[in-house]
DNA sequence: CGAAAATTTGACATGACTCAACTGGAGTGG
DNA sequence: CCACTCCAGTTGAGTCATGTCAAATTTTCG
């Protein structure tokens, strides 16, 4: 089963006890999404946070000309949610969709705050989980203000690749925030150097 | 005192009780700061949490031309820290200065991991506060892929009112990723609008 | 196989940077 | 209190990075 996945991410942190994996257990749903399907879409509400047990999936905005800009890839192992809906309760400005057939683990909001209030371990452990991201996140933003496309392009494969191996450049692209025109320009003056 | 600020901001989250109010008074340090001075540089090692009692903080890295890249302002009641460096204890590449005279309220790693361990509600209230800057971040990052320098400042200036008001434009240039030059031409467009 | 998407290419347009010069405070020392 | 310096802000000319649009080709996937 898929949540021994889940069980072993943990892992990486402070691993779960029996009672634990067994509260978990009865609150994860697991849902099967093909390629180009949704599992969050603009307008609702994030009301469940998810995991990637496989697959790979993207999250993005579009903009008012209708293009999409893309905020996060997951692969497996790795969370992907609206995190300002989820903890707001308003509507959500970003799509979650699969570029892969993917099964996502799904906590819904109300159990993952009683995993919270029950199992302080659950409080630690998604700290640890999102300073991560934040200071992943952190380093973006610094390649954003002061790198060009090409030094963008550069560490993005160098940091993440194995998503490089699996995602079209167009999607890369939209992650960078350059136009895949462009990108296309600039892999072709890297091969030549 | 200044602890009170940060007591008080604590009960923004869960307010702490009489015991956990008395182990955090045992862990901080009052710290005072002329403005330029430094509260981290290049090369150290971060090992401290910073929260902001009084004036105004940027933490920032100097590219290989020697530019500054703002990552983040702070001012009172805010945290900033560089937590890729704290959580790994690897050099930080980063610099925390003041841009006014300033009161830091700093805790120690170890104390802050004994705080942890000890009182699992300062578990639960950084998780949450580390939450909020991560959307911050994200709604950061989604303007700078998709953004024009206009959007960006304009943006900026309406989420932080407060800041606008306290730094110059060149360190908002530094922060938006535009050259100091070219945000000066953007002003003056929207003052003729 | 066939449709849809990804990739590449080129001509052209524009947003943003560089560099240099100038102006006008704000702080500092005598 | 003045003279001085330093820095923020502005302006303009020229340049470079990146975007737009359109078209052709290749790849992917159902």
């Amino acid at each position: 089963m898929h949540i021994d996945l889940l069980i072993h991410h943990f892992s990486n942190y402070l691993s779960l006890d029996e009672k634990e994996i067994t509260a978990l257990s009865l609150c994860v749903n697991e849902k099967r999404v093909k390629r180009k399907q949704f599992i969050l879409q603009e307008g609702t509400i994030c009301n469940h946070y998810n995991f990637i047990a496989k697959g790979c999936v993207k999250m993005y905005k579009i903009d008012k000309n209708g293009k999409e800009h893309n905020l996060q890839f997951a692969i497996e192992n790795s969370w992907i949610t609206d995190i300002g809906s989820f903890h707001s309760e308003i509507p959500s400005e970003l799509y979650i969709e699969a570029i892969e057939n993917s099964v996502i683990l799904q906590i819904e909001k109300p159990d993952l705050l009683n995993l919270y209030t029950n199992f302080p371990k659950f409080d630690r452990n998604f700290r640890v989980i999102i300073e991560d991201a934040f200071i992943a996140l952190q380093i973006r933003v610094l390649h954003n203000i002061s790198s060009t496309a090409e030094e963008k392009y550069l560490a993005f494969i160098a940091t993440y690749p194995d998503l490089f191996q699996r995602i079209s450049n167009v999607q890369i692209a939209s992650y960078l925030g350059v136009t895949p025109e462009f990108l296309s320009t600039v892999r072709k003056k890297i091969s030549k150097s």
